[in-house]
DNA sequence: CAGTTTTTTGCGAGATTTTGCAATTTTTTT
DNA sequence: AAAAAAATTGCAAAATCTCGCAAAAAACTG
């Protein structure tokens, strides 16, 4: 990779997420912390980010500050994307839907993997794009104003016509009784076909929506094949789904 | 091999893929680096691409970031894109492509105003989502990495089944006599489409791109029915383009 | 066509840039 | 104050670039 590349790759995830680690980004591009640390000076003196310690913020956004949350789970979506992506493999279908974790996903998939990528989510798509090897096909229709995804009837059609290897869906609401809800009426109406179309159903979602039920039901747990969090799959927190049967990771 | 032949073939394989490397290019032709880093330096110094260490980045490659305000020719951008939006009213369906003069038109829609966006582009599909009233449906399929709009028979085929009120066009080449061009096959086919399939053709452009002619033909002149720039409609640099009857705004 | 000029190409030597590593210092956290 | 994380510094290997040069190829000329 060249570095004037990495380097506008470095800058466009800057302007897209408004701040980034030097860890995450050292993985991402597979180099050292230093090149990276390297990079984000370049890009410093030539004032396009502001350099901190750690990482470097976005130049428009500076003035706001971010709030500790935020951070935390920033932190704990890397965590479970990482573990996400580890299950990728060379030639896969992979259905991906929309929200800040599926976006993480997206962001670090491995740059040498070819995988055809089929998504509802608008920003999920943006980021895709930015991955050199893969294809990424969008699935049209309505666009719904507050989750940024295609829905309505069309959607659900599209869906039934193929078979992705593997589904990584978020969510608001995930409990070992209840199962996964949501709290979007179009939104669930799309998550439920994609749970069908798949082959493997991966729920990836911070530990904090565990044990939380929102208003409309998605599909019970027996659907879910691997829950992924930020936690280690032994922790406590989640052996109220060990029961129920959901592989954990 | 002739030198220009060489750097005509160069340059398609920066356009496509985005950048290119000096040892991958010294094997493809069969010779030494040498030669190659020459042939980029020319095209360079023409400015055609980005000469950077180990190879070349394509020109579009590294200005990309959406709020960022180096938007070439803003200016201009934004007097057509007044114009665009002043042909709205309320209750059309209106078929609106990528680019950067169809984002601002997608910025500057009136806030009152219910119309319904059918696009093929991720960035100008996520504009049209901030619009209060109107209704977005994106027409999905196989997205583009360079143009980062969806392409493919898929999406040919939903086009053939809407009948849009009007069509906002961007272009890369516009010609009196030559019409209208494009450097791409692949969005050529998703434009010539568009135009199929709309009642009234818009194309919006700046004045720079006139008189220019790029490899793909998309149509002729008397299928565009308004030519928006942002120059006054009586100007000069546009008589060759009232001859040809199309109606300029 | 032979001779001349110009352009293109490959090569070698030395300079520069990039990168990762290790040792040390600074800053932050506990 | 101790421990951890990040930054700085110096360095060496590898990759890449610059420059001059000469052979080869192409273009031009009388």
């Amino acid at each position: 990779m060249l570095k004037e590349e990495r380097k506008t790759l470095i800058l466009r995830e800057v302007n897209i997420h408004n701040k980034v680690l030097l860890t995450d980004l050292s993985q991402k591009f597979d180099v050292s912390e230093d090149t990276i640390r390297r990079d984000l000076q370049d890009l410093a003196n030539s004032s396009k980010i502001i350099k901190v310690r750690g990482g470097a913020l976005s130049k428009s956004y500076s003035a706001f500050s971010y709030h500790e949350q935020d951070i935390y789970a920033y932190k704990e979506k890397i965590v479970i994307a990482h573990k996400a992506v580890s299950l990728l493999q060379d030639g896969m279908l992979v259905l991906i839907s929309g929200g800040s974790t599926n976006l993480e996903i997206a962001r670090l998939v491995p740059l040498d993997l070819k995988v055809t990528f089929l998504t509802v989510s608008l920003s999920t798509a943006m980021q895709l794009l930015e991955h050199p090897s893969s294809e990424t096909v969008f699935i049209g229709g309505q666009l719904s104003k507050s989750a940024k995804i295609s829905v309505g009837g069309e959607v659900i059609g599209k869906l039934t016509e193929v078979r992705p290897d593997i589904c990584f869906m978020g969510t608001n609401g995930i409990d070992a009784s209840a199962g996964m809800t949501d709290s979007d009426w179009e939104v669930v109406t799309v998550k439920k076909a994609m749970i069908q179309a798949s082959t493997k159903v991966v729920l990836c979602t911070i530990s904090e929506k565990l044990n939380t039920v929102q208003k409309i039901k998605v599909c019970d747990m027996d659907r879910i094949d691997l829950l992924i969090t930020e936690l280690p799959p032994d922790s406590e927190a989640l052996l109220p789904y060990h029961h129920s049967g959901v592989k954990i990771m």
